[in-house]
DNA sequence: TGCCAGGCCGGGT
DNA sequence: ACCCGGCATGGC
């Protein structure tokens, strides 16, 4: 896709998403939810100083404690039952770490994800594709901006037919996936913010049809 | 200073 | 099946 190209070339590789471990990168995929990415820094910060940024440390503490450090990322309450939740579903599925979870396949994954209380189809989709390396395309607040900024979905599109715009055109390949959200949001950050864009310095502005 | 941020759930039509 | 309010904090 023309799009891809002309970030990736603009770019260059960015091999992205915050967060070192596989779980890290889970647990900063249910921070995220609705929430402005520094702010979940703070409580990934609070985690990591705790030692409960691990599938066995965060196990150590009452959700009263969880609350405490993941507060700066907002919504502690229901966020803190959600990080419970997933540490349930590793236990259930009997995954000492995210990692175990490859073995299974990806569709039947994702089922698997969805069906956890607080994780819906973006952050299943992070999980699968950040924290397993499972082709999985990423759909974001991001993505549904720039594309609807360029005339090319409507608005309120739904996320699986917006994931299956993408599906569609794209060969299904993991650094495929993983490299274009990271430029989409990179853009997004940098360009195309929902008040006050900058279409001009934008390096999909050459699509934009005036 | 108000508005916004990388969703998701549950209850009401 | 759709629509809408609630959830919470820190940054700009």
């Amino acid at each position: 896709m023309d799009y891809y190209e002309t970030l990736s070339s603009a770019l260059g590789p960015s091999h992205w998403w915050p967060g070192e471990t596989p779980f890290e990168i889970a647990v900063g995929a249910i921070l995220v939810q609705n929430t402005n990415w520094k702010n979940v820094e703070k409580a990934i910060t609070n985690l990591k100083t705790n030692n409960a940024l691990t599938v066995q440390g965060m196990r150590n503490y009452s959700i009263n404690e969880l609350q405490d450090m993941i507060k700066p990322s907002g919504f502690f309450r229901i966020k803190s039952e959600r990080l419970l939740n997933f540490l349930n579903f590793l236990e259930e599925n009997s995954a000492e770490c995210v990692t175990d979870l490859c073995e299974f396949e990806t569709s039947q994954l994702r089922e698997m994800l969805l069906s956890v209380k607080g994780i819906g189809p973006e952050t299943a989709d992070s999980i699968l594709l950040y924290a397993l390396e499972k082709p999985s395309f990423v759909v974001d607040a991001y993505t549904r901006r720039i594309f609807n900024r360029h005339m090319l979905i409507h608005e309120d599109i739904d996320y699986h037919e917006l994931q299956s715009f993408f599906a569609d055109v794209l060969t299904e390949d993991v650094q495929l996936f993983n490299e274009f959200h990271a430029l989409l949001v990179k853009t997004a950050k940098e360009w195309c913010k929902k008040t006050n864009p900058n279409c001009e310095k934008c390096p999909l502005g050459k699509f934009l049809q005036s």
